[in-house]
RNA sequence: CGCGGGAUAGAGCAGUUCGGUAGCUCGUCGGGCUCAUAACCCGAAGGUCGUUGGUUCAAAUCCGGCUCCCGCAACCA
């Protein structure tokens, strides 16, 4: 027992701010299927997963909920793990970034690296967006807000610690060049590299002022340590990591085979935390998979759609297994999967009930009208019977090559197809044919026993997948005989076994009443979360702080005449406009090409701040800005250039 | 010329490393079977492999130009 490898497997940790629905579930049955599988094979798998549940956002939905911010993730956390739990996920470790343990180390990481000189205090000064807890420079802002979310930002300065990334990066880039698989897939490594670390990194800041939810910096109760450092740690301080000497678990485990995240924090995990961990003298993980996501259709899931839906509903409808089998199947390795109600439908059906339900049922059927349930003996075998047991055997290595390289879905597709195989099997040897001639008894009980054996094969190899499927499987052809060594021969089903009725394993759904079940709780969501997005509103302009008038008049607007508008080239938000100003022309370039084509916006009257100091946008010198309103929407934004009629260019706006 | 990925049947995808009759799933149509969940098995229709030049006896595959989509970055006064 001492002698297993270990493999150390993790998801990211998942922030607390809301329930996660389906497209932030898929990570966690993603990484539960490779933790499951490796356990089959013998290794010894540690599986973390956990929330992240510090910073500043999570302070503020705990004042709009009338509550404490522990309160607040405590609920969120709950709901996260039941999550997990309804999923059947067999994570080992629940790690919360609240735990005492997790923030006692993560003070002392802090410490460290401060003290040996890779975190030194700096200050920081710029705009400030609290809902994203980003500082962004004026060039990033969008229309003068945040560039991520639209909203309001305030200057501001502080004092911080910063993490030096500079002094690692050529360690870094040797360590990413010379380990081809550390970032995979490959595409993401090439971003990482020529995006960020060849260009140069900058120093990352790495505490905040501005909030006091979080763990404190001990040696600077002012600070507390900001959330990347505080969450990507959860991977070693889970494990009992720590400065002063670190447990047995740690030193068993780390480093972690493999870290599953998704692929918009690939950036965090491939740069950040190598780097502390080199800064700390750790080895890095061995591999960073940052997966696709799992799409609605054509839209990003999200709440303001309508479209959500949550996983512990969708077992509702249709249960744990076929949900993971959804998951795993549908989401392709590389690119964007999509989940709509149609294939849903048409997989649990085709796949699920058609293919292996129904595979499992006419077996065990036949061999309780045939034999009385008892399991024949097998003779000898026929060229049929041959092809059958080499396309088992074929089946377990094709699973393991597509799981060694986090290829889900071709793995569970060749379990499907072995049960096709044994379809077509049933077929060609038509045991109720057999069935009618007293003499062919013994070739009708090779036969079922072959399918039983095969259908064995299947439930020892879905077990990653839908582990209960496996149980319902083996209950229903009464094995016990469930080890993935079993899989080496073919054979290994025992005679004699007793078996019992047939019991359908999955019920066809019908799409008429699917839809109506689910039109119910889309219902019930979509007032739920509206209110969550009232309540947001009203905080973001509960934000936005109160300017006196002589702020305001420091801004000088007025009504300019459009001349020409083109696109600026190689960009693809830029229109570069000149404008009639009531003295002369001007040029203004404006991040609307999005929302208008040039032509559309000639001869209107639009209202511009005329006294913005010029700055160069790819290129072209903008001397002004352009007055919009705008939207988010469901389908992202709606923008509308504010035009004004019967007044001359020029005119002020006061 | 910022970096990278992609375009293959109605839909979703494989095949491209190393050129040699274009494949899988779902859907459609026809046939078979009756053990089973209107399931299962077989067959057919349906693609000038984004476009355009080139190399070659032979190109989805190799090389060049172009168009469109996507990711990352830049950018959004």
């Amino acid at each position: 027992m001492c002698n297993k490898k270990p493999y150390y497997i993790t998801t990211a940790i998942a922030y607390t701010s809301r329930k996660p629905h389906i497209g932030n579930s898929y990570e966690i049955v993603l990484t539960d299927a490779i933790a499951r599988y490796k356990r089959m094979l013998g290794y010894d798998v540690f599986f973390q997963t956990g929330t992240d549940e510090h910073g500043q956002k999570i302070e503020m939905y705990a004042r709009a909920e009338g509550c404490t911010p522990k309160e607040y993730v405590d609920k969120v956390a709950g709901e996260i793990r039941e999550i997990c739990d309804i999923l059947n996920t067999s994570y080992d470790k629940f790690i919360r970034t609240t735990d005492p343990d997790h923030e006692r180390v993560i003070q002392k990481i802090f410490k460290k690296l401060y003290e040996q000189g890779d975190i030194y205090k700096g200050s920081y000064e710029g705009l400030y967006c609290t809902p994203c807890e980003s500082f962004w420079t004026e060039s990033q802002l969008v229309d003068g807000k945040c560039p991520d979310c639209g909203r309001e930002v305030k200057p501001m300065k502080e004092e911080a610690y910063f993490l030096k990334l500079s002094k690692y990066q050529k360690q870094l880039e040797e360590y990413i060049e010379q380990n081809p698989d550390f970032i995979y897939p490959e595409s993401r490594k090439k971003e990482m590299l020529n995006n960020f670390i060849k260009p140069g990194l900058q120093d990352l800041c790495v505490s905040r002022t501005s909030f006091k939810w979080g763990i404190p910096v001990d040696f600077d109760p002012e600070h507390v340590v900001y959330v990347w450092i505080d969450a990507l740690s959860n991977y070693i301080t889970g494990i009992g990591y720590d400065p002063d000497g670190s447990s047995e678990q740690y030193k068993k485990y780390w480093p972690a085979d493999a870290h599953i995240i998704g692929k918009d924090i690939v950036r965090f995990h491939t740069i950040y935390w190598p780097i502390m961990l080199m800064a700390l003298g750790e080895p890095l993980p061995k591999q960073v998979y940052g997966h696709p996501w799992l799409l609605f259709g054509e839209d990003k899931m999200s709440k303001s759609r309508g479209n959500v839906i949550y996983a512990d509903e969708l077992v509702k409808l249709i249960g744990v297994d076929a949900v993971r089998y959804y998951l795993l199947s549908e989401m392709p390795f590389a690119n964007d999967g999509s989940i709509t109600y149609d294939t849903i439908i048409e997989r649990f059906n085709s796949d699920l009930a058609n293919t292996l339900g129904n595979l499992v049922n006419r077996t065990v059927a036949m061999n309780n009208k045939y034999f009385g349930g008892t399991v024949q003996e097998p003779v000898a075998a026929e060229p049929l019977d041959d092809e059958l047991k080499q396309f088992c055997l074929d089946t377990v290595k094709k699973v393991d090559d597509a799981i060694n390289i986090f290829h889900m879905s071709d793995a569970v597709e060749a379990v499907i197809n072995l049960a096709k195989r044994c379809n077509k099997y049933i077929d060609e040897t038509a045991p109720w044919a057999l069935a009618k001639d007293e003499a062919n008894k013994p070739r009708l009980g090779t036969v079922l026993y072959n399918l039983l054996e095969s259908i064995r094969y299947i439930a020892v190899l879905i077990e990653p997948f839908m582990p209960d499927t496996n149980k319902a499987i083996l209950k229903q052809i009464n094995c016990g005989c469930a080890d993935y060594d079993s899989l080496k021969e073919f054979g290994a089903y025992k005679a004699g076994t007793q078996l019992d009725k047939a019991v359908p394993l999955f019920a066809r759904i019908d799409a008429k009443q699917f839809e109506e079940e689910l039109t119910k709780m889309q219902q019930a969501n979509a007032a739920k979360e509206q209110s969550i997005e009232e309540v947001e509103e009203k905080l973001d302009l509960e934000s936005i702080p109160k300017i006196g008038i002589d702020d305001f008049d420091k801004c000088d607007i007025r009504v300019g005449d459009v001349i020409a508008c083109e696109k600026v080239k190689k960009s693809k938000k830029l229109l570069k406009f000149t404008i009639f100003d009531g003295a002369g022309e001007r040029t203004i370039v404006s991040g609307i090409a999005m929302h208008y084509r040039p032509e559309e916006l000639v001869g209107k009257k639009i209202l511009f701040v005329s006294n913005l100091k010029p700055v160069k946008l790819c290129g072209v010198e903008s001397h002004g800005m352009i007055l919009s309103a705008v939207q988010e929407t469901a389908d992202g934004e709606k923008l509308q250039v504010v035009t004004i009629e019967g007044m001359p260019a020029g005119s002020q706006i006061c």
